[in-house]
DNA sequence: GTTCTCACA
DNA sequence: TGTGAGAA
């Protein structure tokens, strides 16, 4: 009977990528970015890694890979890093508010 | 399974 | 800029 609404449909795919966090191994698969690449990405600071624990192995979130499958469509496209990163942070600036948004919600009882 | 460094093109 | 290999 309770259809879903599109306010709901939304909410699930957000819960879905809040708890998306893999490996290199894993974006390396999925973006199609060799793991030597992805780590010569961080290492210049166009992206981040979130370290889970002790571990050293440091994990990629949604906003991660977002930013790796960015970076590679951009240099696809002809940009340079520097230029790649500078879209993609203002990319992630938009993100970052509807990711804020969608906590709210989330949060929200 | 991941990470680090060194070196090269 | 991106990759190779070895080592821990």
């Amino acid at each position: 009977m309770s259809e879903p609404t599109s306010a709901d449909n939304v909410l699930m795919d957000f819960d879905l990528l809040r708890k998306l966090i893999v490996g290199i191994g894993e974006v390396a698969d999925i973006s199609g970015v060799p793991q030597r690449q992805i780590r010569y990405w961080e290492d210049k600071g166009i992206i981040q890694s979130v370290k889970e624990g002790e571990g050293t192995t440091r994990k990629y979130d949604y906003l991660n890979i977002k930013k790796v499958l960015l970076v590679k469509d951009l240099l696809d496209d002809g940009y340079t890093l520097d230029a790649a990163a500078r879209k993609v942070e203002e990319r992630m600036k938009t993100i970052n508010e509807v990711f804020a948004r969608l906590s709210a919600q989330n949060s929200t009882p």
